[in-house]
DNA sequence: CCTGCTACCTGATGGC
DNA sequence: TGCCATCAGGTAGCAG
């Protein structure tokens, strides 16, 4: 995407710039350039010539890249339908259309000056795969909290990055409870869960990277966490390292996953 | 300030 | 077959 021209915008369900107006989004993205695309936390930015394209998948949201309106490729193809992919916004570059798509439409893209305009993205804790993510600094942050495990590490604020997937996997990793208390961890138990933190993004990348997300193809869908997920959405199965089954929780509204037999 | 709950959406699945 | 409840990778906004 570096150095592609946004030649047009187009917001085909609004809801996805909300609380933005759509067309802000479009003439604030129209005829700029994409100079470099980062991560912060879950957020992905397009920094722009003038300002920032900032995109938020939550539960369901996908990019697309698909080929130009009309084109011999686009029919070859048969033109799949905006609708049939709930296509949101579609950027007109010049190697294809870069689509938005979220079947549930609660992802969202924004256009803003700068990244700071985004409370959420102010807010944003450390992030895990950088260098200055240590078990002091991880140290530090559990002893300032008492909520349990589970909801301190799908905290953005604190950490940034780790959802319902790869909390329940690092707490298994580290055999420490989802319930536990953050300022009740033992500075052996902090240090076990630092590196499972570290382990679990480390080897959830290589899924999502072997093989590589096909944005070209509308069909794809992300395989291939089966290959690491030890216990999430496995409640009743075998616990892999003490065999005894995995239960389901409920915490802050979500599930959580875990073995009753070694996480304590 | 901190925490927990609910709304926001659509689609798949399973029980009756 | 249809209907209803529940669940799904997340966060903003609000009440207490």
């Amino acid at each position: 995407m570096r150095g592609q021209r946004i030649r047009s915008c187009r917001v085909m369900h609004a809801i996805a710039t909300r609380p933005q107006p759509a067309d802000e989004l479009c003439w604030r993205a129209t005829g700029r350039t994409i100079r470099e695309v980062r991560r912060r936390g879950k957020y992905l930015l397009f920094e722009l010539d003038q300002g920032y394209l900032v995109m938020h998948f939550r539960l369901s949201g996908q990019l697309f890249l698909l080929p130009h309106q009309g084109s011999v490729a686009a029919r070859r193809e048969g033109e799949p339908e905006a609708s049939a992919l709930h296509i949101d916004v579609e950027l007109e570059l010049a190697c294809g259309r870069l689509c938005f798509a979220d079947i549930r439409h609660l992802g969202r893209v924004h256009w803003l000056a700068r990244p700071a305009d985004s409370r959420g993205i102010t807010r944003l804790g450390i992030d895990p795969l950088a260098r200055e993510f240590t078990r002091g600094v991880l140290g530090t942050l559990l002893g300032r909290s008492k909520r349990p495990l589970k909801n301190f590490l799908m905290d953005q604020e604190k950490i940034a990055g780790i959802g319902n997937i790869y909390s329940s996997e690092a707490l298994w990793y580290a055999r420490l409870s989802p319930r536990r208390r953050a300022n009740r961890v033992a500075t052996q138990e902090v240090r076990r869960l630092h590196k499972a933190i570290v382990n679990v993004l480390g080897r959830a990348l290589e899924c999502c990277l072997h093989p590589a997300p096909a944005l070209r193809n509308p069909q794809w869908a992300f395989e291939g966490l089966e290959k690491m997920v030890r216990v999430y959405q496995r409640a009743g199965r075998p616990c892999p390292r003490c065999g005894r089954p995995i239960k389901r929780l409920g915490l802050g509204g979500r599930s959580s996953f875990f073995c009753p037999g070694c996480q304590r």
